[in-house]
DNA sequence: CCTACCGATCGGTAGG
DNA sequence: CCTACCGATCGGTAGG
């Protein structure tokens, strides 16, 4: 009985959590993680403003909590499609078009949460900085190591410097992402592609297996 | 005398005009245009809240005003020191390098302006964003506008596409300018110089003219 | 999860 | 340029 009625408390604020979060994340992606208020989530969510305060317990806390679920959609979606494909150069193209494939998708409303966040706390110290630099590092680490494989596979030249071939794509893919117009989308798909073939050790590694359909 | 006395003000008032303007470019190279806010502004400079307000009248116009201001410095430092070389490669490479070289060198305390406050009024409708938006474009005709003379004068291939040269140059710059680290710089420096020498008629016209000292 | 608060700060105004 | 305000909203707290 008092089980019962205690599990129906803690389902319905793990529930209250969830909601406030998946806003959360849609509005920082539009204004920010500063533009998130305390005051206006809760009108949205129709609960009062200490209703939403306890599930976090500050601002801050609020903060670090959107940017989790942020990510979490982002491995998902970018990082797991990336992935699926086996290490070689066409994994490092799967990556960098899962990427872009996102962001035009507007899975968030404001396209990508992370470089609308980045660049807001590039210079403003705390946990909230510490923790998206720390994750946008953590993606770097997978796209070099995505693209070092791919080079110990013999799928990219041997002579191929990992840092910059990393650097140049993921530079086509933030430009995209920060004018977001349908022709940068495809530009940085131009541009990758070509890069990309031309550190390749054989033009049909770039090529989609051909699938019977 | 009464003239003289009304000039003195009049001086005075265009003083702290551009008082306000430095101080506010800089805050919002750091926190963005929306960081600012006219009591601190006030309060960094030791006036008074409605004194400052009175020189803008609303916080829109102060926002447009620090806009137009850094516009000014950003002309004079990358448009102006790219455009002093004449038409060609070179001037090209000149304009790239010597917008990489303002935001390293830091002429605002954020770094680039304009990749800051770009990105946060992305998504929000106004005449921030629209004044913004209209800048960059501009700044990118510029842009657009080197590449197609120095492939009309036969020093780009004939065949080049300037549109998606100019996004790939674009997106190096870009790109340290948000990562903002030395090798982020050095990188983008390295993938400009061979993009463009992929793109030139021959090597030499990316070499600086040899002066005698 | 709620009502009812708190001090601080926001953009902006009145009146000098 | 000032003092002295305004209503709205901020993050956060007390006490249920």
């Amino acid at each position: 009985m008092t089980d019962r009625e205690s599990d129906g408390r803690v389902a319905r604020g793990a529930a209250t959590r969830k909601a406030v979060l998946r806003r959360a994340v849609d509005v920082s992606s539009l204004e920010g993680l500063s533009g998130l208020t305390i005051g206006r989530l809760a009108a949205d969510l129709e609960i009062s403003k200490s209703g939403l305060f306890a599930h976090f317990g500050s601002k801050e806390e609020l903060q670090l909590a959107t940017i989790d679920t942020a990510v979490e959609i982002f491995r998902a979606e970018v990082l797991d499609v990336g992935l699926s494909v086996p290490p070689g150069a066409r994994r490092v193209w799967q990556l960098m078009t899962a990427w872009l494939d996102y962001a035009e998708r507007r899975v968030f409303p404001g396209g990508c949460f992370f470089a609308k966040t980045s660049s807001e706390y590039s210079d403003r110290p705390g946990r909230v900085h510490d923790t998206l630099m720390q994750y946008r590092s953590a993606f770097r680490g997978e796209t070099t190591r995505a693209v070092r494989d791919a080079t110990q596979l013999g799928e990219l030249r041997a002579d191929t410097d990992v840092d910059q071939l990393v650097f140049e794509l993921s530079a086509f893919v933030t430009a995209a992402l920060s004018l977001a117009t349908p022709a940068a989308f495809d530009q940085a798909r131009i541009a990758i592609h070509s890069r990309l073939a031309r550190a390749a050790t054989s033009p049909e590694l770039l090529q989609e297996k051909a699938v019977s359909r």
